[in-house]
DNA sequence: ATGAAAGCGCTAACAA
DNA sequence: TTGTTAGCGCTTTCAT
């Protein structure tokens, strides 16, 4: 049939005259439904005279399989939903990425949506996915409130939490230990002497920035500085480039006297805005501020000026993700929280290569 | 029923105990199925009182509705599947936004899928999505072959190509015009004085990598030069950073009198890795060599050495592929090229501010 | 306003 | 090996 469309007329295409179900083949083909089902499922059954009389009609017909009249009959289908917060943010398409790579060893098929931090848009896909009978779903919520996820697996499909702990024990879920990320990029930035730091930082509704600024905060009180005056929390507009761009502007209107030193970004897109706005404005990185990011991404290291970043192992978060999805019924879901590690470059190191890159 | 599930147990929440069906629900508040289905999706049809009985059963029995009963039903799903080459270039995961904000008016909701260049994944998550019911399907094909895109869109689902011109007058398609951008990016290093110009490109099945390189020719023979040895091609072995430090090694390798002395690569992540062999070298970009990129990325700007690029008009090629896709039936099915634009940065210009940066 | 019942397209169980 | 048929869960007439 390869060129053959060549001539159809695009109206007709377009008008949905009724898809050919199997009936229509069988009928064309001049056997019993049931044995077009089975030349679909289990051609070995069928006379291979059969088989090519029904394959022809197929063909002659056009036909497709109806995926939700067959997964009506059959329950269930081999396909997992993931929800990440952000479709743009490299972070979550790695991950992503190591989830598909899992789960393509089962040949299962992977869709993904971005929520965009919205809790109803989250909601609303999961809801999709559930309708539609995916065998599991893997989830970054956008708030703490995953009741919604919950209730999915309970009733009967796999879910897992991702970048995020899971709250309750029968929930599996993969995370970094954010805490533990905001502590190292903050206990770093006061050993080069900051004492005063931005955190560029979202929303609190989101877990994880709530986690990286605790974590920024206890490190500070373990240094003796007070949190409370010594960590300058500001909320971007978004979680991108451009937030962060807005981010910095603020931290350098302040006044000189309690302007801080060093800025801490949420993550390396928000980071990505912050250099290049300090750039523009003149103002040298790391000598007039500091800046650290967070998430690592592939492009972090090659920046003008190298960034200084939290990594996280993020494909190995998706592919975790995906075992664990599948896990044997009786076992206990599992919480796997991975370490964060902190990869100093020259965006927060005032010693040895302080000048020129390379 | 917030925090009930805490109280539940793992095993029990697993077992596919059968979902509440609307059968179910119909016993349960005492009424029958079509009222449940009324409550659905009329309410207003149906008594305050019956309607809160049956709201309650629904919640006691935590019943979601089946969607591929529904579907098969009412024959169709308002979702959009869109298959992209790659989930980890920001390219498609940016049009990939696009997209999704403009759907979003219309209240669709997208799944996205990557193909990894790979027909084989690209025609099954099709296929998939055909299967499913979806509305309308998005592809940037990962070879020539469409003919699997034409025969979803005969069998009366809307199609339209991504970042690929349509070889047919019926099908829809949305693209850059890439000659044009490989045209571009050569030209201008030849206008820097290169006489040897090497392409990092992927496989010529990929549409884009040949008419960049069929554009980055033909620069070269307007400018007199014979393409032949002038444009040194090497085919990196994965469209990734990974795959630009392996090609720009091969060309690193040659002898110093065949070797090229500017790299035009065909994607910015390629370029990354290339920046980044190049650094490690110890080679200066551009003295040493020049790199121009392909989709001008966020971070393309940023880099230790500012990379030039060819800009596309991403996130606009997204929202236009959902317009399209959705356009009255009697419209001709419409082709959209956009042009690419040059951002000549410090990665391929020995000009002005050939120094430091900044 | 509600109930009863047909039927969407498919698979699986059974009969021939 | 092939045909017949029930039924998956839902929406939608058509009665009541």
């Amino acid at each position: 049939m390869a060129n053959s469309t060549k001539a159809s007329n695009a109206a007709n295409a377009r008008t949905p005259r009724r898809r050919a179900s199997i009936t229509d083949v069988a009928k064309a083909a001049g056997v019993a439904v049931g044995t077009v089902s089975n030349v679909l499922n289990k051609p070995e059954r069928v006379l291979p005279a059969t088989r090519e009389r029904v394959e022809a009609a197929i063909a002659e017909l056009n036909f497709v399989r109806n995926g939700s009249a067959r997964q009506l009959r059959a329950g269930t289908l081999t396909s997992v939903g993931v929800v990440v917060l952000d479709l743009a943010n490299p972070f979550f398409t790695d991950a992503a990425r190591g989830i598909q790579d899992r789960l393509e060893r089962d040949s299962f098929t992977l869709m993904v949506a971005g929520s965009d931090e919205d809790l109803d848009r989250e909601r609303r896909y999961l809801r999709l996915y559930e309708e539609h009978g995916v065998q599991g779903v893997i989830v970054s919520p956008a708030t703490d409130d995953i009741d919604h996820v919950l209730a999915v697996r309970e009733r009967g499909t796999a879910a897992v939490l991702l970048d995020r702990p899971s709250p309750v024990p029968e929930l599996a879920s993969v995370a970094v230990d954010d805490v533990a990320g905001g502590r190292l990029a903050v206990e770093h930035l006061i050993a080069q002497g900051h004492e005063r730091i931005a955190l560029l930082n979202g929303p609190h509704t989101i877990r994880q920035c709530r986690d990286r600024r605790d974590g920024a905060a206890a490190a500070m009180a373990d240094a003796g500085l007070d949190p409370g005056t010594a960590l300058v929390e500001i909320t971007v507009p978004g979680l991108t480039p451009d937030g962060g761009e807005a981010g910095i502007r603020e931290v350098v209107a302040l006044p000189a006297r309690t302007r801080p030193t060093a800025v801490f970004c949420v993550n390396d897109l928000v980071a990505l805005g912050v250099l290049r706005t300090l750039r523009r404005e003149g103002v040298a990185v790391p000598q007039g501020m500091a800046v650290v990011g967070y998430d690592d991404v592939t492009f972090a290291a090659e920046l003008a000026t190298p960034l200084s970043s939290v990594r996280q192992p993020t494909s190995e978060l998706g592919t975790r993700a995906a075992d664990l999805l599948f896990r044997p019924e009786d076992s206990a879901p599992e919480q796997v929280v991975f370490s964060p590690e902190l990869v100093v470059r020259e965006s927060s190191a005032s010693s040895p290569e302080a000048g020129r890159p390379r």
